[in-house]
DNA sequence: TATTGTTATACTCTATAACTATA
DNA sequence: TATAGTTATAGAGTATAACAATA
């Protein structure tokens, strides 16, 4: 978890059967070190937190809206989470809700005017964050990282706790 | 942030532009999917948090112990938040704290061999689950990937807001 | 009965700043 | 004055479970 391995990079490859381990233990430390960045930039430039982020472009992408339910799956928040958090954005006047259909249970959420043109100028700042953060790393590596981090998500998720 | 991508996977070499969003993006949900479980299992097998287990692996490979400021470096915890952890992980006898020498503002935390004995159970079990959530992936990908990342975090550290 | 979402609760993490004691 | 760590505080995230309304 922490940053320093403390162990040579030499034998990387000589001992694959902590291989794993310490492919988790590096992608842990870095997305904690990346996103408590990213996270302090929201906040500070936007008032934003990274969750509010992942709801409000989950929502960006979906003109009709989404159900909560389906916001939940999406960004993995619990459903009763996904309900403070839609509140806040309500009040900040982002996002609205509404109950389209004849199914009175189902509440649908989407992006205001207001909050459609918050959140280009939000995801615009964030993609130059990025580039700014990873400037340093090969583009080659990049396109090679895109798939390698699909196969272990889609190898995390057919591992989850028995499930499907 | 979210799981869903909602674009088409052929055109990841063709748009470089934003292929360091697109890197982070995934990287940022395949890390919450993950974390999300071993947080679960670290708290329903060992009433353990993450940050607790995080600060136990620090330790466990420093038999003289850590002064808090150096765990905090390591774990990316605030000083003021590491009182917080250290305080819980001393009420649950898994570490101790001492002042080792003259300067009485310092503070050295070790494991107690309870606690060792604790934590590496705790470890092979930890690392039993990686290697299960990380079954599918081609073991030259995970090769592979300890270097990006490495890469990638040391581009970050080298991007931070105005330091070193 | 199952589903959608809400409420309630408890705990932890996160971040900041002011503070104490020591050097 | 600078450093090591503590205390205080506020706000969010996280997880669980019980619950209401609807289907």
């Amino acid at each position: 978890m922490g940053v320093a391995e403390g162990e040579p990079a030499g034998r990387d490859q000589a001992d694959g059967r902590k291989l794993e381990l310490r492919v988790w233990l590096r992608m842990l430390a870095t997305t904690k070190l990346i996103s408590q960045e990213i996270r302090r930039r929201l906040r500070t430039e936007f008032g934003a937190t990274l969750p509010q982020f992942d709801l409000l472009a989950q929502l960006d992408r979906e003109p009709d809206g989404l159900r909560l339910g389906e916001i939940s799956k999406r960004t993995m928040v619990t459903n009763g989470n996904i309900t403070g958090l839609v509140g806040r954005l309500e009040a900040d006047g982002l996002i609205s809700t509404e109950t389209p259909g004849d199914d009175r249970r189902v509440t649908v959420a989407r992006l205001t005017e207001a909050g459609r043109t918050a959140f280009a100028e939000m995801a615009r700042v964030h993609e130059s964050w990025l580039r700014e953060l990873m400037a340093d790393v090969d583009p080659k590596t990049c396109a090679t990282l895109v798939g390698s981090i699909d196969q272990l998500q889609r190898s995390a998720r057919n591992h989850l706790s028995e499930e499907e």
